[in-house]
DNA sequence: TTTTTGATAGTTTTGTTAAAAAAGTCAGGA
DNA sequence: TCCTGACTTTTTTAACAAAACTATCAAAAA
């Protein structure tokens, strides 16, 4: 608590962006302590000594890039002229964040199922985060008085977040199923943006 | 081409029935040919007179089942008195299609990647299927005045059938990605109700 | 006392091989 | 043309050793 930590806590901050570099460019399961311990000269016992185990310093990466998410939707609640720009904003921030990170989530296409719990406990934050964003937005909208009010609004944010995470790739051509490849990515992003122009319409009086 | 096939064909057909029971109740890698056969009553060896490989008996299985569902939809395509009805009817031939056929998909969650071509040949066909019903009826609707003219209805039809796919059990307390459960399957069908609800209230004037 | 490390213990992944099981083939019978 | 038993080939499974990696710890350094 004192101002001792300080040290501790750059040190751990470099630890945090070593891994995630190396998380970033090979994937969690072909980074090994050892490396990421040389990339920092030092020796990979240290980074025992501040993190308990490679799944959660690869959670405290997670969760340090979570924050930045969280930290740039907050820090753009309530800023928006009309629903259109909020959502436009929630897809593209969600976006890039995909697409910068495209390889950190590799983990999550290995594992698939059983993921440890505090994955869905970040996952759980950044929804919530996606959902207070947008049924602000939406209940802001309701106010101007151009949307019809809406009983639920987070009920109807959820839906649409649920129906923005199934777009995909062109449907015939390409194979669904499994993880959108990162060429594919500003495809979507696009067809997104088509998704939530009827969705707002469908909203409206 | 001649008579003669008769014969043939409702072997065939009998085949494809054992087999697809054996698919549904213990999916494609715990059912053997063996088995099948004899559930049949015969050799093993004539299974592979009538059909040249096992996936290629699971694909006829599947074929047959799509071919089924295809005509449902062709038998009623026309015949809505709004797209509404026609959206839900969509929905819920799926999901009974789904619902009824669960185990028989385990083939898919097991290869998840990769899987043959074939498979998304028939993908392919249901799909277009899907397309033509709801395009179709959105050409009627709009015909009827009731919503605004569409450059391009299919465009817009393969982005809601997406959207739909994306839909998923409860956001924060369940635990997303992976294939739905079969226990969800209700739930899921209840929040793609609303959602069309909305997208068609979008696509009004 | 806090931070750091080399050495080492423990666990998971990888590779090998043999046996078992299942897929797939074929010569020949009805 | 339809069908089968016996056979071959391929795939799966189990067991186990070697290698790679994670994780620990006593002790040195700061």
């Amino acid at each position: 608590m004192a101002a001792g930590n300080d040290h501790q806590d750059i040190k751990r901050e470099k630890i945090l962006e070593a891994s995630h570099q190396r998380f970033l460019h090979y994937g969690y399961s072909k980074t090994t302590m050892n490396e990421i311990a040389g990339d920092l000269s030092m020796s990979k016992a240290l980074l025992y000594y501040y993190f308990p185990d490679k799944s959660q310093l690869y959670m405290a990466v997670m969760r340090k890039l979570a924050n930045d998410y969280l930290k740039l939707l907050e820090d753009n609640i309530d800023t928006f002229g009309d629903l259109k720009q909020a959502f436009v904003f929630q897809i593209n921030t969600h976006h890039d964040f995909i697409v910068n990170n495209y390889n950190f989530f590799d983990f999550f296409r290995l594992n698939e199922q059983n993921l440890p719990d505090m994955i869905w406990e970040i996952v759980g934050m950044v929804h919530a985060a996606e959902l207070n964003l947008l049924s602000r937005a939406i209940t802001t909208e309701i106010g101007r008085g151009t949307i019809k009010p809406i009983e639920n609004p987070e009920e109807v944010v959820d839906l649409l977040l649920d129906a923005l995470h199934g777009i995909r790739v062109g449907a015939i051509s390409q194979k669904k199923t499994s993880f959108p490849r990162k060429e594919h990515l500003d495809e979507i992003h696009a067809k997104k943006l088509l998704l939530i122009d009827i969705f707002i319409k469908g909203l409206m009086y």
